[in-house]
This record gives C-alpha cells, structure tokens and sequence, in this order.
DNA sequence: ACATAAAGTGTGACTCAGTCTCAATTTAAC
DNA sequence: GTTAAATTGAGACTGAGTCACACTTTATGT
C-alpha cells in the first residue's frame, strides 16, 4: 500500500521528468490528501484544503487530481454518485467496491473467479477488455434490519 | 422484451393507481423512447423530442424519465459517461454491459457465475447486497487493431 | 357536457460539479 | 539574478439536471 513518502517521490519523478513544477499547492494538496478518508471526493476534499489553506482554488485542486491520477497516485472511481469520487491507488492491482446504501462505508476486493469470467465474456462477445468496473450495493451489518 | 404497447399498458396502470394523469407529453416522449436507440442519454433525447415537438419542456423529459424509471419501463444506467444513461427496461432480470470505448457500443450480458460470486462476496464481507452494476469497458471487433 | 380540484406543464432562474481564460506569480535552470 | 515556461487564483462559464410558480390540462362527479 502506497504510504505518502513513496506518493512524493512519484510525484517529484513524474514532474521532473516531463518539465513540470514541483508546487507547493501540489505538495499541500498531496499531503491533505492521505490526511483525509481513502475514498472521497473532490469538491469534499476542495472545501477541506481551503479552510486550511484559503489561497488555494478550486481550479488547482481539480487539476491536482487529473495530475495525480494520471501519474497513477489516485485513482478516479465511479462509486454511485453523480459525480466522480477518488480513492488512494493502492497497489492491489484491480479491485472493487462493495457500498453501503445506508451509510456509504465502502469495501475493496478482488475476485479472480469474476476477472478470469469477465475476460471469458468480453471474448465471447468479440471484445478486448480494456478495463471494468463493479459495484455492489447493499448494507452493511450495522444497517441490516 | 418489453414492446411499446406493454409498455403504454403499464404505464396507464401506473398513473390510475396512484392518482396520476395520462397526457399528451408523457404518451409523446413514451413514444419517442421507442423510436430512439435502446441507450440513450436523456439530454441527447430531450433535443430530439424538441425537435418533433417544440413545446415540450426539457424539464418534462426530465420528470418523466424519472416517472419511467420508477415504473420500471427503462432503467438509469451508469455507462461510463459523467453523466446518467438510459434504457429501455428489458425483461432480462439483471444484466451487465460491455462497452466500445471507441464507438461507444453497448451490448448486454447476463452471466449466472458472476452473479452468484457476487452474493458470495457481499455475505463474505457481511453485507446483504441489493444490487449492482458491472461495467466492462474494452474494444470491440471493428476497433481492434 | 360542465365544474372543480388536483396534477402536470413550460419558462426561466437556479444549482452543482467541473472547466476555462487570462493576468499575475512562481519555479527551474542557466 | 534573469528568464522562459509552467502554474496559479479569480471568477466567468458550461452542461446536466432541478425547482418554483403561474398557467393549463386531466379525471371525476354531477
């Protein structure tokens, strides 16, 4: 799992190589995000940076976020909003999402019984599989009558 | 598969038993539907409805769309997109989608293994699941090099 | 067919997430 | 320290979708 160290280090790696700026707007953003929730999402987490740091602007956090989920830091994810939330890019190299309905505590995992079938039907129906996504909803312990 | 007259069917069933009125807009953008590709966005079907009948408002299209959903005649649907899809509500009880990420071509899948692996997932991390959406998105045929 | 009450409609203002422009600032590298 | 190029903040803008409300239409009882 990506602690924050190595997250810099990829980040100063990536900037450096493709004549970029290392910013201290990216750093900051960087670093309020590993203090946040894993996942999360990014005006959530643009009204939390600018309480703390009030010249920061939205414009620069959604664009922090592009620029760390190319780099491969986080990771844009559909988790049932209508809107985008992020989460952490662990190394877990695909997994899903169980989500509470109730009160939207989200669990990772990975299967291999449902990968290894979800390349079988993207053959049978004359697809390539690039990349999935899935989601379960339901409830949690705590919100099951 | 549901065909319009079923569908029309259920829906002034609906509206009788809760109440509600059977109008010239609801039977238009229910026929239009019909007319249109099985997935379609609803911003994409206001502007063709609008065409056909320029007093239609689009935030008559909207509520209605939502009014279907409820009955169950089309179903929303997470297609990638950032913003909500539709279709028409097949009698296939749950189905997932492959997606062309060049042409955007949707083709639905059913498949009993990845559905019952589901629920083994959400009892193993003890949640009851209510639904869920898979999306797998890839190439198909005509865009593979 | 007609009156009536309640539901539905169109308009346009509004919201909300996210993007864009551009002048002013900051960074990296010499 | 200079300089060119990248970055930033502000706030205008976009696009999907929602809302309020005056006006219209529907369903029902007569």
């Amino acid at each position: 799992m990506l602690d924050f160290h190595a997250a810099l280090k990829k980040l100063r790696n990536h900037l450096k190589n493709n004549d970029l700026r290392f910013t201290n707007e990216r750093l900051t953003i960087l670093e309020e995000i590993f203090q946040f929730p894993p996942h999360f999402d990014a005006e959530q987490l643009f009204i939390y940076i600018r309480k703390k740091h009030n010249h920061i602007s939205r414009a620069t956090v959604y664009r922090t976020l592009d620029l760390l989920s190319q780099i491969g830091i986080i990771k844009k994810e559909n988790l049932g909003k209508d809107y985008a939330s992020y989460e952490l890019d662990y190394k877990m190299p695909h997994h899903d999402h169980l989500i509470c309905e109730i009160c939207g505590k989200v669990i990772e995992f990975a299967d291999d019984i449902i990968e290894k079938r979800q390349r079988e039907i993207s053959e049978n129906n004359g697809m390539v599989m690039v990349r999935h996504q899935l989601q379960i909803f339901g409830r949690c312990k705590e919100h099951t009558e």
